[in-house]
DNA sequence: TAAAACCCGAAGTTAAACTTCTCTACGATT
DNA sequence: AATCGTAGAGAAGTTTAACTTCGGGTTTTA
């Protein structure tokens, strides 16, 4: 479990929880299941491109805010 | 193509660049081929999270620092 | 005391990261 | 003008890990 990846998995909890979404529904809005958004975000596994285009769009976030840690 | 992918790419060649390492070189360093360090600068295509990390460290600069565009 | 939201492990599927090959282009050097 | 280093680019094949699904368990909140 990489440190990268428990960093990018808390700062997208963060952000997403900012905006008043459940995992369930960030879920829906990106094209991933409830379980995939929670695995991204304990660090689990890392987005492909389509998908972290997806939640930039989606959380309106810019790429340096996302990955600022 | 996705424009993501694009800025990306032109910012690890900046920094790449700034190093003073050509893609081949670069590519010794994080276990990949040259072929693909310029796959990835040409937006072709997206690291895998253990690509990301070698870049990170080899590269010497912060994820914002990368992602920042 | 539910129910909503989240955590967590394991095993299987699938998309795309990555490789390999081939050719082209261009500037610098000899 | 011929070779060398570096990089752009397309196509087809391989492989890895992102993602799914299932089964539970725990925490939070109404």
């Amino acid at each position: 479990m990489s440190d990268l990846n428990k960093k990018f998995g808390q700062r997208l909890k963060e952000v997403r929880e900012s905006r008043g979404l459940s995992q369930e529904k960030l879920g829906d809005l990106i094209d991933l299941t409830e379980d995939s958004v929670g695995n991204m975000e304990r660090g689990k596994h890392w987005p492909r491109l389509k998908t972290l285009e997806k939640i930039l769009k989606v959380l309106k976030v810019k790429p340096k805010d996302l990955f600022d840690f």
